[in-house]
DNA sequence: CGGCTTTGACCGGCGC
DNA sequence: GCGCCGGTCAAAGCCG
């Protein structure tokens, strides 16, 4: 404990109290004992005990501690004058009983009875003096314990806003794409058209909407309906932001991973009852980023989520966060450390089949109120910041909890385990402030462990992962690919999709 | 009324 | 050459 806390409090109460006069005294007596007759026994005693009290404070083993200890002593010293002239006043007696010294053996028992009396009165003064320091210094060490707490609250409450920020506009995003797209304004709107104006378009969008996947979407998104999906419904916290981020939806464009976006299309893709949304990107005039977002085939609570092409204009840091937890979550790909898990996928089969030359990214983030998983399928995880030139083509999962995780705290417990990643976001995107290559590797290579640690640790977050990845090659190949299917297949399925990503990117 | 969403139509690539 | 499929466009409708 107490270095910082001793420093920070002591420095202004401590040496004020003890430079008083009266602790002074005490000090004095206790190093350089007042009296010359070492050989009594009573005496030697009470000086053990005086040392024995003086090594306590000194267990307080913080430099200014002892530089004020020794400014004690010093002080001790330079005031001689003073502890002798109060023991001179106790001692006047015995100078008096000796003026008739004689040698009596009674006046030197006197004196010695004299002195007796004032060590023990000065060890009951030095035991309340210390009876008080250590009030003090369990006071001290509370107010720093308090004080400590109270900044870890107030770090994890600014952390928690930001992430809350990102939860709503994640979350909006996700509300819109059910398999109709609809949400709940615009059944509002529908139901709305088809009854006042009886129009025909949106008797059609109502019989859409009747089919079983919307179906299946809608109690997916609205607890109320009955449905099989609604057992899985996450906690509550969930479901309030999305109610939040559906009466947002006015707020378009929307910002999701630091960028805004523009849907201009949607469609219903081969294979999938969710249609897949186009986006563009409005962050500048002429940028030609896109991105596709479409729910996981098998497991809609999944996103799948493919960017394209590069941004004309500066990113936010949110943007660039995305794109260096990507380098993070390659490299730990890449480093082979996670286990096979449930023997769904060999992951070090599934990272060479995904970077088959390493040059492909993976992102894993926390920050958003799902665990995302991002694959960037051509990027270099050095590319970014090298090549920012280059066309990305990142299709990204983005996994609510509620398939990984029913519980509320489970969910803090995986964002808190993730935050690791979120250091190598900070390194990447303020590197001015890491430029120095061996801190940033040291610190990207803590990131990196922290992540493969992290989900290393949760069986669930990976099998996740490999059912988002499998629905990925289940989409670059018609035929429906389980999660279980065999690592050799997927890791041609999903090669070939690398390899037609890359030719019509490149 | 401006902006956003929806959705049908159109176009190009690819496989048979 | 034809059909299928994915991507894009633009008009219509809706909302604040």
């Amino acid at each position: 404990m107490g270095k910082t806390g001793w420093g920070l409090t002591l420095d202004t109460s401590e040496p004020i109290e003890l430079l008083s006069p009266v602790k002074t005294s005490m000090y004095s007596a206790a190093v350089s004992p007042p009296s010359d007759h070492d050989d009594d026994d009573d005496h030697k005693n009470s000086h053990r005990n005086d040392v024995s009290e003086v090594d306590f404070f000194s267990t307080c083993k913080s430099n200014e501690d002892q530089i004020v200890v020794k400014k004690e002593i010093n002080n001790s010293h330079g005031n001689e004058l003073d502890v002798n002239t109060g023991l001179h006043l106790l001692t006047t007696n015995s100078d008096q009983s000796s003026v008739d010294d004689g040698g009596s053996s009674s006046s030197e028992d006197k004196q010695g009875k004299n002195k007796l009396k004032i060590l023990q009165f000065e060890l009951e003064k030095m035991n309340t003096e210390n009876q008080r320091l250590r009030g003090m210094l369990s006071q001290v060490t509370n107010n720093y314990t308090a004080l400590k707490l109270h900044v870890a609250n107030e770090m994890q409450k600014q952390q928690n806003q930001k992430v809350e920020h990102d939860q709503e506009m994640v979350a909006k995003q996700l509300i819109e794409l059910g398999p109709t797209s609809h949400d709940s304004s615009s059944e509002e709107r529908t139901q709305s058209g088809s009854t006042k104006n009886g129009d025909h378009k949106a008797g059609k969008r109502n019989g859409r909407e009747n089919t079983p996947d919307s179906d299946a979407w809608i109690a997916n998104k609205v607890p109320k309906l009955n449905g099989s999906k609604i057992v899985e419904q996450p906690n509550e916290s969930t479901m309030r932001k999305a109610r939040v981020s559906v009466r947002a939806r006015s707020e378009a464009p929307m910002i999701t991973d630091g960028c805004q976006w523009r849907k201009y299309g949607q469609k219903m893709a081969k294979g999938n009852p969710c249609p897949r949304a186009y986006y563009r990107c409005t962050m500048a005039v002429g940028c030609p980023v896109r991105k596709q977002v479409q729910r996981c085939v098998d497991d809609q609570t999944i996103l799948i989520t493919t960017y394209e092409g590069t941004h004309t204009h500066p990113l936010p840091p949110a943007a660039i966060a995305m794109a260096s937890t990507t380098s993070a979550a390659a490299s730990m790909l890449l480093s082979g450390s996670m286990p096979s898990t449930d023997g769904l996928m060999n992951q070090n089969i599934l990272a060479r089949s995904i970077l088959p030359n390493s040059s492909s990214i993976a992102t894993i983030s926390a920050s958003a109120p799902f665990p995302t998983v991002t694959l960037d399928l051509t990027h270099n995880p050095n590319q970014y910041q090298r090549n920012p030139n280059s066309t990305q083509f990142i299709p990204t999962m983005a996994m609510p909890l509620q398939s990984v995780a029913a519980d509320d705290s489970v969910a803090r417990y995986n964002q808190s385990r993730f935050s690791g990643l979120q250091l190598s976001h900070d390194i990447e995107s303020r590197p001015q402030q890491y430029n120095n290559g061996t801190q940033q590797h040291t610190l990207l290579a803590d990131s990196v462990n922290a992540a493969t640690a992290a989900i290393t640790a949760d069986p669930n977050f990976t099998a996740a992962l490999a059912a988002a990845i499998s629905s990925i090659m289940s989409n670059g190949n018609t035929a429906t690919t389980a999660t279980s299917h065999a690592a050799a297949t997927n890791t041609a399925t999903l090669s070939h999709i690398v390899n037609n990503h890359k030719t019509s990117n490149f």
